[in-house]
DNA sequence: CGCCTAGAAGCAATGAAATTGCGTTAAGGA
DNA sequence: TCCTTAACGCAATTTCATTGCTTCTAGGCG
């Protein structure tokens, strides 16, 4: 009736894992992502090279789970009282994270090291698990809403098409124009 | 920036250039992105490593604008006689390439070892100047049609998205449905 | 409560790749 | 044609990636 554990939950694997996540932290903040070795972030974390090969197969697979936990949000969207004001408030943040130096570099590590593209649908997880929210709570309001799809396919994704594809000017003013069309006409 | 603008456009250099490009894809085709490396590759062109690294850094630069080649449009879109169909055919045509397992490797290719962002600009100013042909047909036809940034937007992006971070079910339909909307509400 | 098993980490050797100094070649301009 | 200098080749060196084997320990069982 215990799950055989593939990976063991506690004990020792588990401090490696915080271990090893906290050592590529430091590093890329100390260092830089450039500057990252495997043997570097084993030296840091106390553990030898060989574990971190045998866990994470190489060092983009490390990286892109230490970025999906930077990309993961820390609270849930807030409740400003309307759909529209809570939708802009959220598209306007996740655009000035996002679209930062910081935020750039975890998307790309993110989906860099990503066979099968696991971590990638995280991250929109992620995004969508945070406008279902800002979703459920109009409906709650009586507000009429727009599909999760929708608000991803005419909010987030132009945004991280810029983000990834165009680097340039992107202001919250483009975040709330975007906003204005999802909601627009949200009732076909 | 990738050093390709600046260096000698003739002679031995484009020779050394124009031979580790083609030792990138076939390569690539016999044995895999996941295979190479600069010794072999250059191996293959007929240069030693250096190079390859002293020309562009490292690996992920080249196969960076190896990928960019892929990308590159190799028609102008087809004339079908109305911007609708025009539109959906280049839609459905760029929404097939791009989310291949081919396309999606030289995507993210494009987008790795891209450290100022220029490839992706290139890639995604290729799929503008698509659009662009498309849209000025129409205006010569006498239809209204809606601004190149608004086709990114709305048909462009979502799909991009779909690709790189939601991997599954995308289908033509799925472009035409984004047309269809690109245009539904273009007639300012 | 202590044994058993298997998964996880350590150690160390090996092969390959990244990196760099230095000499040589040839492209582009005077 | 000559001259300057970017670009290339060669080779040595350092570092990294990879793997067989050993040791340790978490979790289950008697």
């Amino acid at each position: 009736m215990s799950p055989k554990p593939m990976v063991r939950p506690g004990g020792r694997s588990a401090r490696v894992q915080e271990s090893v996540h906290a050592a590529v932290r430091e590093l890329q903040a100390e260092l830089g992502r450039e500057a990252l070795t495997v043997p570097l972030v084993a030296a840091r974390a106390g553990v030898t090279p060989s574990t971190v090969y045998r866990r994470w197969g190489d060092l983009q697979e490390l990286l892109s789970d230490v970025a999906v936990e930077h990309l993961r949000p820390e609270e849930p969207p807030a409740d400003l009282g309307s759909l529209r004001a809570d939708l802009e408030a959220w598209a306007e943040q996740f655009l000035d994270e996002m679209a930062s130096p910081p935020g750039r570099a975890y998307i790309r590590d993110a989906l860099l090291g990503d066979p099968d593209g696991s971590n990638a649908g995280q991250c929109s997880a992620y995004a969508a698990d945070q406008i279902d929210v800002v979703l459920a709570r109009a409906a709650e309001r009586g507000e009429s809403a727009p599909d999760v799809e929708r608000v991803i396919d005419r909010v987030v994704a132009p945004m991280m098409y810029r983000i990834l594809f165009r680097p340039g000017e992107l202001d919250a003013a483009y975040a709330r124009a975007l906003v204005e069309h999802a909601l627009s006409l949200s009732k076909p």
